[in-house]
DNA sequence: AACACTTCGGAAAGCGCTCTCCAAAGCTTC
DNA sequence: GAAGCTTTGGAGAGCGCTTTCCGAAGTGTT
């Protein structure tokens, strides 16, 4: 049946001339506003039902300037056009799991996602102009690199935001971060534990805060047992990345036998290396990864990892948006989770 | 700087009346409808930048009949409240993956994109009729389960969609697809050619068209090759399951060498299977996956896989999508991709 | 100079909904 | 039974935009 969406949809108005009463009083009794007298209150249902009424969400957010969105804002202030980095972004656990996250406590607010991609200046500003006029009631901010403009552009405009990993100039916005330097020191309190001599570690990239919070955070901790120089190479997160920078590490260390690793995908790259250079994990070798995504326990061995309650995170993120949009005057907050040790098979 | 949403935001009428023209005039120049007086134009340009105008895209959307959004709707059918699937299932490649192909098209169309989850009978009548208020200019469908009454609601209420992935009832619904069984054929190929003559495989939820397909297709291949009867053990997508399921089979067929499994993923736990039995991969056992997923590049060995161009299929599917959404009387029509043997270590 | 065309800008009618007024009606209370 | 209250439903004014319809110029033709 090839309808198209030629006839018109019935509106409040059509209900009211079949139910014989106002529109206003059909929209009172579809939002459940007010006592209307029980017996309209049946009339206008049943002519709900025989008309096949549907509110037309697009009209009511136009007056009530709420949408039932938020804005899932990917934040990529250094992406280029058909940079192939995004494509990698999104196949990345770490997008899924906080869709995962936030969804969870959306999907029973009733509430759907929208998203959003911030490449460009010009992007920037449509999407902060969008989102002061209503088109959502709020944004989940996914600050991918450092010195993004964009946190500063939400507050000044007065959009509720949220961002997941704390913002990396001072900004006075809400966000949920993970308390990354002791998720490090974890790490390296284990590995040391463990009668580890010589350690190394494998960074993500330095201007992104999370990555950076990973490398000082090990750096101290291991300051802290007595090492007070560990050779560091960075890469990317990607798995790559992980094996090339395993590879120079092995070159300039060949005594290393312990491993600290940014993120578990850039571990597994570290894996391949060391197999290659004929190296056990965990006889010769520990590894311990970042994240506990499923990259981890699909490792061989599986991955000892610190745990990042990454769906958690999103989750209270949601509801800490929610929170605000339901309140705008509430005070800027931040809510760090601290990250756990799980021990698998590498270290 | 807490200002809130509180000052009114320019509209149309306010720079209409700092330019000195009507909010015809401005409407026309600011959508570059018709020839308007250059005089007249920089004019309005002007006046747009010293007001800081923005367009409202709800209040523009109500009028024109569309919003510059599409929905992508995860359909299960078969989901509970609070059920752990969901996130399970966006914390898998296969979400991140549809949604990069996607946005790779839908970004540079300016086009935004809404997730929505289609559970339950109410949520899937509430999203059928905001989609025919156009609430969403149309919808790719990403159905999980077979029986999904959605994608029939869809067409019958004239909603633009796109499946990705065959429904599993007939339906006059464009879909994109991926020959499933010819993939399946080629694993079979493959491990027949290698010498493998034990051969056993395991699938994934029958009820999944695409699951369902390569199972089938993977029977008659082999069938092709006289193997008339093939163990099969079926597994629900996830790396338990594949782990389990490989248990299974190796008890039942302790002289197996050689294993077709319906996603990479299940292949992980396959191999963790194996190495626990002792097995070698490849010397004692060959494992083909399906997918070519991050898991099989990364597994060790790395996965010998059927290579399923789901991003490709993905931004395919939004190219329909939007051809259809231009075009409403366009005819339903169905891309297949064919899938591609990848050969690695594991087979 | 009169006519037919074309071009261009403004007035105004909606899109479908919410919500503030206001009037009518029902109820108490003395 | 009149004054004062509390319900209850309708009229109508928007939300911010697009777009049709027209009239006023401007252009060209005979």
């Amino acid at each position: 049946m090839q309808t198209g969406r030629v006839e018109r949809l019935p509106t409040l108005e059509d209900v009211a001339r079949v139910a014989g009463v106002s529109r206003a009083t059909v929209s009172r009794v579809v939002n459940g506003i007010r006592n209307v007298d029980p017996q309209l209150h049946e009339l206008v249902w049943d002519a709900v039902g025989r008309t096949g009424y549907v509110p037309n969400r697009l009209a009511r957010s136009l007056v009530t300037r709420r949408t039932g969105t938020v804005a899932l804002v990917v934040s990529d202030s250094e992406a280029h056009d058909d940079d192939p980095f995004m494509g990698r972004f999104f196949a990345d656990p770490y997008f899924g799991r906080v869709v995962g996250g936030l969804m969870s406590v959306l999907r029973t607010a009733g509430i759907q996602l929208a998203l959003q991609i911030a490449g460009t200046e010009d992007q920037r500003t449509r999407l902060v102009g969008d989102l002061r006029h209503g088109q959502a009631d709020g944004a989940i901010v996914l600050s991918l690199p450092g010195r993004d403009p964009l946190p500063r552009m939400l507050t000044d405009a007065g959009v509720p935001a949220v961002m997941i990993g704390r913002p990396a100039d001072p900004v006075p916005i809400n966000y949920v971060d993970l308390a990354n330097d002791s998720g490090a020191a974890l790490a390296a309190d284990h590995l040391v534990a463990t009668g580890r001599h010589t350690i190394v570690m494998i960074a993500g990239p330095p201007e992104v805060p999370a990555s950076n919070d990973r490398t000082t955070g090990f750096r101290n901790a291991m300051a802290r047992h007595g090492h007070g120089w560990v050779p560091v190479a960075a890469g990317n997160f990607t798995q790559e990345s992980g094996e090339a920078a395993m590879r120079t590490l092995l070159a300039e260390n060949p005594a290393l036998d312990g491993v600290f690793v940014a993120n578990d995908v850039m571990a597994l790259g570290a894996l391949l290396a060391l197999r290659e250079a004929g190296r056990d994990v965990p006889a010769d070798v520990s590894l311990v990864g970042f994240d506990d995504s499923s990259a981890a326990t699909s490792a061989s061995p599986p991955l000892t990892t610190i745990r990042h309650p990454l769906e958690d995170m999103a989750a209270e993120a949601a509801k800490l948006l929610l929170a605000r949009i339901e309140d705008p005057g509430m005070r800027v907050s931040a809510v760090i989770y601290e990250p756990t040790l799980v021990t698998r098979r590498s270290a």
